[in-house]
RNA sequence: GGCGCAUUCGUCUAGUGGUCCAGGACGCCGCCCUCUCAAGGCGGAGAUCACGGGUUCGACUCCCGUAUGCGCUACCA
């Protein structure tokens, strides 16, 4: 009969057979043991309203609804009958679900009818959308929880970015505690057009939260994503865990404001942990060649050698005097320490940086460069 | 195809007839700060309020139509 109906372009749907059956034919077909299914017998004809506190009153013409099914041949209520009844138990006052329920509100404002009872507030709201526009779901390419859980997402920001999604306060605020959004919260300024979720943003967010943690509680919270396997995003197998505490707190206080995700954390730290390959042109600032450079670190060595206290505020007077000596520029002198410290183009502050690595490690990889420069 | 919902900067949104030649945020660009990267500060570009008709002295705001997007069209929810 489906078939039939589609290929005629006629809406698929219920021919209504045995709306008309007489009380003997019922009887009969039981009788028979033949399957049944008890469906809901819509008006024939007038119109249904349903009034959603969001979109106001929605209209469907109820001729264009057919007899659906309440109970299926197995026993069990379907979700429509089901739904009513569960929510008018419990006593539910405020039915909030996601807008592609409209279609079937209809049919449930008939089963309240049929059954005397009256409706709840009914509250049809706007879904979060992937790029494509459509309703985020695991079997698409929606990120799960466990995903942003694993990239690192504080719960509480994931949290304050979704409740924007759909819903605003007014035409400003955007930072919202979980305790303050419960409290700020209303029903009537949920809207009405879904949104596309923003991964940028989300990550601009996140890492709003990840500043405003203490330095102990941040240091907590990103310990787990360090240790965890090399493979999972963790610290080179290399690096024994657990990892120290202290020297770990030390270490992420110069990156807090600096990510945008805990998972960030491993990558952006390892060198304070171990020694990392780096190729010797990092050395080389612009302006600058192997021997200058090479001389410039020995200078560097022998003024870190000389202090007495191992402490960027002791250390940076006396390097500034260093480049004022040289001639050099201060991204020239400061750029060769950072790679030779650090193996890397971007990193803290020097100074602070090469007081939490330590006198050892930090002369250490100074000698180290000098020495790959030597060569050359 | 039928029915329904939606439509303000790239994105999330503010806005309920005049205070809007449309405000905030992310992103982008520039400047400042600065040893790099960030963070922060300041500024900029970016929306003929989907389009077309009405209603009104006056429309982003109300009504109608069109377009587009999405949803529903199951003995699934």
């Amino acid at each position: 009969m489906r078939k039939e109906q589609i290929a005629k372009k006629l809406p698929p749907r219920y021919d209504r057979c045995c709306r008309y059956l007489s009380a003997e034919e019922r009887a009969a077909n039981e009788a028979a043991g033949l399957p049944w299914t008890v469906r809901f017998a819509m008006p024939l004809d007038g119109e249904t309203v349903v009034h959603d506190e969001l979109h106001g009153d929605i209209s469907f013409k109820n001729a264009d609804n057919d007899d659906f099914i309440i109970l299926k041949s197995d026993g069990l209520p379907t979700y429509h009958l089901a739904h009513i009844v569960d929510d008018h138990l419990m006593k539910i006052t405020h039915l909030l679900r996601a807008e592609e329920w409209i279609s079937s509100a209809p049919r449930h404002i008939q089963i309240w009818r049929a059954l005397g009872w009256q409706p709840p507030l009914i509250y049809h709201v706007p879904d979060v959308l992937g790029q494509d526009k459509k309703k985020l779901s695991k079997r698409h390419n929606a990120p799960s929880w466990k995903t942003f859980q694993q990239q690192g997402f504080l719960p509480e920001a994931v949290f304050n970015f979704l409740a924007l999604i759909g819903w605003s306060f007014d035409d400003k605020t955007e930072l919202f505690t979980r305790e303050e959004l419960i409290h700020v919260f209303s029903l009537e300024r949920i809207g009405v057009s879904g949104g596309i979720y923003d991964a940028e943003k989300l990550a601009w967010m996140n890492g709003v939260y990840i500043r405003k943690l203490s330095l102990e509680e941040f240091t907590r919270r990103t310990l787990p994503f360090m240790e965890r396997p090399e493979a999972e995003g963790g610290l080179p197998a290399s690096i024994s865990r657990p990892l120290d505490f202290d020297y770990t707190s030390r270490v992420l206080s110069l990156e807090q404001e600096r990510l945008r995700t805990l998972g960030e954390a491993a990558a952006a730290v390892s060198f304070f942990y171990t020694d990392e390959e780096f190729d010797a042109s990092l050395l080389i600032q612009k302006g600058m060649d192997a021997g200058k450079t090479r001389a410039a670190l020995v200078r560097v060595r022998d003024v870190l050698a000389s202090l007495a206290t191992w402490d960027h505020e002791v250390m940076e007077p006396s390097i500034r005097e260093l480049i004022n000596e040289t001639g050099l520029k201060a991204g020239q002198l400061l750029g060769s320490i950072r790679a030779a410290v650090s193996g890397r183009p971007h990193t803290p502050p020097l100074f602070t940086m090469m007081e939490v690595l330590g006198r050892e490690r930090t002369t250490r990889r100074i000698e180290h460069a000098i020495a790959r420069l030597t060569g050359q």
